[in-house]
DNA sequence: TTTT
DNA sequence: TTTT
């Protein structure tokens, strides 16, 4: 069991590349406020690290810019290598698979799209068939 | 564990009252959009039922009013009772200890704040001195 | 955004069903123990209604029994319906995707495979596709 | 909002120590297995960082040894520091606020506790209060 | 009884 | 109706 859930603002506009057998890969950071002050009364946040794939991606592309807030769920992923100066170091990241598009930064529609609304709260896939038969229940 | 995380809106603004030993309780519905849509294409939500005591529901009191967008997490609770008919019921809720203001239905100013964002993350409380503890850490 | 997880034990074996289109559903009530006791000192536990459907019911089906330690995540699922004194009423479940086993009571084999481990992890499948490309992340 | 849920095993028991006001703090590493299987039928786990404060600190260092299989739940931690090098690093790690015991290596019981389950589910505290108002629900 |  |  592995469950990660955010709430924050995007840092940046995602990069979004395309693996060698044509899948979508986004990535980016979500700043995450923190609940509580620290000891200086200052207002901090975490920095984390967001990868997703396939249709998401493509969607975060598209509708995700700078200063989006979003919510996100997914797995904490924890990924190892080793450095130029032979120390093993570790990446962590959160693998998204749902995506949820809270509120954008106003002022933001300079030429592309990011900041609106999705149109679509993000398509009818695979899932669909099981909450389609949610009347199905038989009890 | 018991967990719950949801994102959504309120139907109504919150009740809040408080018990015999002065603590507040709010109570309110939150419409949580379904991910996907049913086999007749329509979005629906689920109507799940909160409930917020001390601080959190002052808080919800002040801040939330019909239509804010929250984030909400604690744990679902199951209680039972005995409908007048002899039928055991049961009442479903979510026992929040966490939200987070998200957006607000705008022009929704008519005499109270409600609609306005928080002018404070929420005050600061007992878990500050946890999270404040942060550079103590031995390692 | 719509997210639960719990950990708890069945109340009895899961019913497992099938919807006229073939596909398995699985019903079970998991206790899942308060993490505080009460005002009178007694531990207390919320019985919370789960819902599994295709392979993973199935699962449940084959692995899980009356005691059985879970782990399940999903989503909370609100249904109504009118009862026959013409009241309005609501069904509260888990609708879970996923389901870890945790263990089971001892000296429970008896003629069925309840109260065994799962010989694999729950099997391979499309979500597989998506980890096997973690080597692929370009960067 | 910054929701972490685990449930894995313990690489090795914990390190306990204490801050120089006192607080105890655990840290340990859990490896959380993966859902499914690599692109090689390797079944993979994640190492993830844990950090305990306070009472749940001595819970673990009291009850927690190599091998024992938790739920852990907190929220997602990102520090930063720069390293000899002049390269800016990242420690993220998980700042757990509730761990629950659910099983033990057997066989594991060389002079200290290790591996018992604990006597009592962690303790009656603040937030009993909390939960011994269910019943003054006011509706 | 339901939010956008 | 409830699990350990």
């Amino acid at each position: 069991m592995n469950k990660v859930i955010l709430v924050g603002r995007l840092t940046r506009a995602p990069e979004v590349k395309n693996t060698t057998t044509g899948k979508a890969v986004a990535t980016f950071t979500l700043a995450v406020d923190r609940r509580f002050k620290n000891k200086d009364g200052q207002k901090e946040a975490d920095f984390v690290p967001i990868v997703v794939w396939g249709k998401q991606a493509e969607f975060a592309g598209q509708y995700l810019g700078k200063g989006s807030q979003i919510g996100a769920s997914g797995r904490l992923q924890v990924r190892s290598y080793d450095g130029q100066d032979g120390q093993r170091r570790y990446v962590t990241e959160v693998v998204a698979d749902e995506i949820k598009f809270l509120s954008s930064k106003p002022n933001n529609n300079n030429g592309n799209n990011h900041g609106d609304p999705p149109p679509e709260p993000m398509g009818i896939d695979e899932d669909f068939h099981l909450m389609a038969d949610d009347d199905e229940i038989p009890y």
